[in-house]
DNA sequence: GTAAAATCTCAAGTTAACTTGAGGTCAATG
DNA sequence: CATTGACCTCAAGTTAACTTGAGATTTTAC
């Protein structure tokens, strides 16, 4: 029943994705995820909203924040069903932005030990004390990671 | 005058880091910091003050909490001046840390396609719908790094 | 010696990403 | 067909990490 094609109700979505019901509610009034409304005025999903929050629960985990999310899902048909390439897409898009952050981090993570046990203590000129910038410049584009 | 030994001011200490003053009052009630007070009741500082804030930056960079932080500025000794070998050793600590994240994201990286783009819709046995279980189990120590 | 700049305290506001609760309706079950 | 569980809406609470503001005191500078 709940099975059925397109029909998917809150309670069987959020189990199945090991999240809260008020956590849909949440992400529909951001506008992530859609649904429509049976004639009582439940909720009722099309299976790729599965596809949309394990999405948007890898980007989460990769530091990407929901409304870049957003955006990044502005790209996605909004008429059709989105296909394997359209989420291909994404992920592409997503991998560049985590190639850039684990680069960050290695770099993070080797001058770590050379400058917060070194001798310098002046900031202005120290490389672990101003890697954001780079970060900054190399993302021009749609900012996607936040450099927090 | 202010740069005068251990004589730091909040405004002196928060231009030289780029932080505003509440954060330095912020972070002194967190005890991530201290100070001592002038017959004004004015924060005066130790020239230390500044590395820990740059620890504290670049920790906070690489996605540890206030807390975490706090925590690992346990080990500091209380008296004495921490000295380079104090803050190497944090350095390392973090370093491994560090570490366990580029391998996570690695492995984030490198099934993104292969899942966000495959043909898999049961996110049960999904390989990027449920890594955080093996972060958690790999930092079983103090937890350092928060698996957001 | 006085006005401007810097500080101080304490309470309250801010953003992200949710969660909790109250009060009420809808649906599945014996 | 009545009860229990699933849903609904809307407002308010929560945590992290700060920021803003008000009202008062200190310092600094001319």
């Amino acid at each position: 029943m709940n099975l059925e094609e397109a029909n998917l109700s809150v309670g069987y979505v959020a189990k199945r994705c090991g999240i809260k019901v008020s956590t849909l509610h949440f992400y529909e009034t951001k506008g992530l995820i859609r649904s429509w409304r049976n004639q009582g005025n439940q909720r009722r999903y099309k299976r790729d909203v599965l596809r949309r929050i394990s999405v948007i629960k890898a980007a989460q985990k990769i530091g990407i924040t929901l409304d870049s999310i957003k955006q990044t899902f502005a790209d996605l048909p909004n008429e059709r069903t989105p296909c394997k390439g359209d989420w291909a897409n994404l992920a592409k898009n997503w991998q560049k932005q985590l190639d850039t952050r684990i680069a960050y981090m290695q770099k993070l993570r080797d001058s770590v030990t050379g400058c917060i046990g070194c001798g310098c203590l002046s900031m202005e000129n120290c490389p672990i004390y101003n890697p954001e910038d780079e970060l900054a410049n190399e993302g021009s584009g749609a900012v996607l990671l936040d450099r927090k």
